[in-house]
RNA sequence: UGGGAUAUAGCCAAGUCGGUAAGGCAACGGACUUUGACUCCGUCAUUCCGCAGGUUCGAGUCCUGCUAUCCCAA
């Protein structure tokens, strides 16, 4: 019997595609991997509470598969939180929850599966993986409205050929919660997930300065033209694109166009100052072509459940840059951005 | 201490022949969301329009005085 190990975070996700996957005629092992170290002057009282692997542990102990809890706080510290933080004082804005899905579910995991000698690795990702004879493929899950492909551009061949995502074939999020009720499960009304996962309150800014114990000092406000408009508090508290929260009453609604990490100050302009015609893509990972030698048409993603827009990738020595056919509101640097031929991720990588 | 102008919510600002306070920004709340954002929806001057009086059925809108600020002259 060919046997999974099946990431569980306690969540309804994760736990019915535990049950789907044991349905399909594997062995399974649940895991849970304990994220957050327990400091909870830094990380909060929520953050690595017991709860949530007691929530998995119970929906393994139903289905009646092994399960492991794994401290995996120190990678993910190393792997995760410090990388966050360095890229905001960097004066970027990163996406921690693709650093997660790449070097914990996708990376820490698969020691494990190698340990346990597992086939796959299953997680409540939805997404779907294919074969097209020559190479795994990377696609978007049925369920259009929650797909996750954009969070899994990262996978490697080697990777996608031993991982499942039993979710990407469900209609919708609806039906998971009633699968979830028909197991029996406890978790079946549980609310989705959202926010960064280790900072509390959703107050990245207030993370970083326990973190670091540093202090991000304030600074100016400007306008193109150099024009001091207000005060900020602290570059890191803000975000290429953002609108509110910044206080400036203007004629017009004032958007964050960049940020000086030099001069400690932060340029506001109206919208259309922020219109960009291209951005440069670094770190990409290629998934349903071999890197491209040549330009190629492709639809680009910049963010999370954003819609494709079209544009033209044309290969570069350090990445490659994207031409949009129509200018595009500015992703911040540190973003990722994955580029699909319809349902399929061509590849992805990370906005400089 | 001559002349002129302006004083409306945190900011900008509309308020016509007096009739019972537009709009924008910001803020706040919500929706959306496994990142930061964007976006959308909602709330936001019922002791009231610098202050004090007056005219009027009724004044932010008219009159008087005061105060503050700005500008031009000195």
């Amino acid at each position: 019997m060919k046997k999974a190990l099946i990431a569980m975070s306690g969540g309804v996700d994760s736990s019915v595609a535990a049950a789907l996957m044991l349905e399909s005629g594997y062995e399974g092992v649940g895991i849970t991997m304990k994220l957050h170290p327990e400091s909870k002057e830094i990380y909060g009282e929520k953050c690595g509470s017991p709860q949530d692997a007691a929530d998995a542990a119970a929906v393994a102990r139903r289905l009646g598969m092994a399960f492991e809890a794994v401290d995996c706080s120190d990678e993910f510290v190393r792997t995760v939180v410090e990388p966050f933080v360095r890229s905001y004082e960097a004066g970027q804005t990163p996406n921690p929850c693709i650093e997660c899905n790449r070097h914990m579910k996708f990376g820490r995991l698969y020691q494990r599966v190698k340990e346990l000698g597992c086939d796959k690795v299953v997680t409540g990702h939805y997404a779907r993986v294919t074969f097209d004879g020559e190479r795994y493929l990377l696609q978007r899950a049925k369920d259009k409205r929650k797909d996750q492909s954009y969070v899994l551009y990262f996978l490697s061949q080697e990777q996608l050929a031993h991982t499942c995502f039993p979710l990407g074939e469900i209609e919708s999020k609806e039906q998971v919660r009633a699968l979830a009720a028909e197991r029996g499960f406890d978790n079946a009304l549980r609310p989705d997930s959202q926010d960064i996962c280790f900072v509390p309150d959703g107050a990245y800014a207030d993370f970083i300065s326990r973190y670091t114990g540093k202090d991000y000092p304030e600074g100016d406000f400007v306008d193109l033209e150099g024009n001091v408009l207000g005060r900020h508090k602290g570059l890191i508290g803000y975000t290429v694109g953002q609108r509110r929260g910044l206080g400036l009453a203007l004629p017009q609604p004032g958007y964050v166009i960049e940020k000086n990490l030099q001069k400690n100050e932060i340029v506001v302009a109206p919208r259309e100052a922020l219109l960009i015609e291209r951005i440069c893509v670094g770190e990409v990972n290629w998934i349903a072509i071999q890197p491209p030698v040549s330009a190629l048409r492709a639809e680009v993603v910049t963010r999370y459940q954003a819609p494709p827009v079209q544009a033209t990738l044309i290969p570069e020595s350090d990445g490659i840059t994207v031409l949009f056919d129509t200018p595009q509101k500015r992703p911040a640097a540190g973003q990722s951005a994955v580029f699909y031929d319809g349902d399929t991720v061509l590849g992805g990588g990370i906005i400089k």
